[in-house]
DNA sequence: CGCGTTTACGTCGTTCGTAACGATA
DNA sequence: TATCGTTACGAACGACGTAAACGCG
């Protein structure tokens, strides 16, 4: 068993057991990949993966006890590296990051172009991924760490920083109806009306059902998308009232009236999420305060290092102020 | 970085700094520990100890964090042979354990040699420690599995499940007037004569200490030793009163007289200790019902797998049951 | 017939042990 | 002078890449 080995399996396991494309992933050749996955199975006496002729078709149950295990030592060999460059002041590196198109398209660009001006030797990855994925992602040590949002407690899984507050807006064409009324609108007001939303707003859970059911309203959803841009289109092409992120509402929307609707949904807290028991570069500390002020290096590298109460983050920054204070770091 | 590097690490961290012992221990040179070693420093670009002459004198601050990173890598690359180990139904091994002498001479020999019996290829390493020392050892991965007794609640550290309470006894030479009396021994009585007891009992928080300073008194202890035989030697050489565990009285003692003591001292408990997030072997699970049937492996392999409620252990026998079940299942 | 895996083979790098050297107490 | 660590060297092993063969859809 070598490390090598150990991270050849995982590249095969995360490319969905397809060698060559694991091969890529590593900079090596199918061939070695495959003697070296070979060589593992025979030392441990059992087979990793089932085949189907000569495809890996599965993970045996055993397989995935030892990936589970094997995620776990190659994050602590990442973690040596990283105590070794942060030691030496390494300003070079790659900060990959998964989280929601909402965040990366509307929260993230200030934060990155921050850290991209004082540390230019930094390469970021910005991973799309589907909201349901992220933590997975960030479990397996695919990325760094994970910006999520949610309506209540904190992600269960990992360490979770909040990082700002915000709400959700009613966005409806220019001139419509439902923005010339004198009071603002009600639930009652928008079950009447179809709805444009995100994808996450189908699960029954979802905050915004929840939202409706709370006072036995049913919202007719008349389309979702993963992504804000989309649902604003189809907003100015009249499918229906948008209920999306205040974040994802700018300036550019001058052809759009934003309402607030803070009165009728629960307020969504942003979190950043890091892997328990990661050592962390200095320059993902960095990025973490540029993003959120608030959450200072020497706190964050606190509970990090385990202090169990850690800081609490009390003054948590609604999304408007947040913006302000990381723009003044930028400049 | 290679998991030999790694684990030459560890041993020469472990041997005391000395590269000579740590390549005997693991089986290799000494200049190839030495070039190793040098070369994972070469790689991650700091020392890992601090040289003074040509010896290592000390461990970096980084070096500590590395060792406590390398510790897991190795713990879990364990893990992993165990993992196939048990899944080829492979009878061979060895089961390393920490525990203090008492248990060592007196509740583990049924259980070692009944485990013996059932697998005869797995070779019992009883490492003799310190008291303080046990657990240490059971965290830096040196053992398998620890045993330990304290007066009151589980160990913090690991996961224990409790094996048996006892109590402890009160000593004397055969004919010693405190065995004379009608009623049974005061803590007034025990304070006025001079004691012999385990060397833990100096400890100013010690359960003996504690019980007499409960009631206003402070015990005479003649001498201590840490090893019950000693103790037992002494009392019958009239140095004083002994105070044991009652697992260290036995037959062989006849010219010894022996009072229950369980109306002065609180209970004790004796734990088996494991290590958070290793994979034990089936052997191991074996053993562990053998010294303590209650301990079911199917029920402490759900401990282990991480079930959070996991057993209760409501019913733990006391110390004399335990040993005739014990004995039952040697026959 | 293309995609993906395995087998075969030659080269290169690395590790490891032996042996000699050096420093330190 | 004994103990412990480093340097030097040669042999053996193992990993890796190239090239070709094999199976499957």
């Amino acid at each position: 068993m070598t490390l090598a080995q150990l991270r050849y399996l995982i590249a095969i396991a995360d490319s969905g057991l397809n060698i060559t494309l694991a091969a890529e992933r590593v900079h090596a050749t199918q061939p070695g990949l495959s003697k070296q996955l070979r060589q593992l199975e025979d030392e441990l006496g059992f087979q990793l993966f089932v085949r189907k002729g000569k495809s890996l078709d599965a993970v045996t149950h055993a397989g995935e006890q030892v990936i589970e295990r094997a995620r776990i030592i190659l994050a602590e060999a990442a973690n040596i590296r990283s105590i070794a460059a942060n030691l030496r002041n390494e300003a070079r590196g790659e900060l990959r990051i998964a989280t929601t198109h909402t965040q990366a398209r509307f929260a993230l660009p200030a934060a990155i172009a921050a850290l991209n001006a004082r540390y230019p030797q930094v390469s970021v990855h910005l991973e799309p991924t589907r909201d349901a994925d992220v933590l997975a992602r960030l479990e397996a040590g695919q990325v760094d760490l994970a910006i999520i949002s949610s309506a209540g407690a904190a992600p269960s899984s990992g360490i979770s920083l909040p990082a700002y507050h915000w709400q959700r807006v009613i966005v409806t064409p220019s001139g419509h109806a439902l923005a010339a009324r004198a009071r603002p609108p009600s639930l009652t007001d928008l079950a009447a009306l179809p709805l444009v939303s995100y994808d996450s707003s189908l699960r029954p859970d979802s905050s915004l059902r929840r939202a409706f059911a709370a006072v036995g309203l049913e919202p007719q959803i008349a389309m979702t998308a993963g992504d804000a841009d989309l649902i604003k289109t189809y907003v100015r092409a009249g499918m229906g009232v948008g209920i999306l992120a205040e974040m994802a509402v700018h300036d550019g929307d001058a052809d759009l009236d934003a309402l607030p609707a803070d009165h009728l949904f629960a307020p969504c807290t942003t979190w950043v999420v890091l892997r328990r028991d990661s050592v962390l570069r200095e320059y993902t500390l960095a990025f973490i305060e540029l993003f959120a002020p608030h959450l200072r290096r020497r706190e964050v590298a606190r509970v990090m290092a385990g202090d169990p109460a850690g800081a609490t983050w009390t003054h948590v920054p609604q999304w408007r102020h947040q913006r302000e204070s990381s723009r003044a770091l930028v400049a």
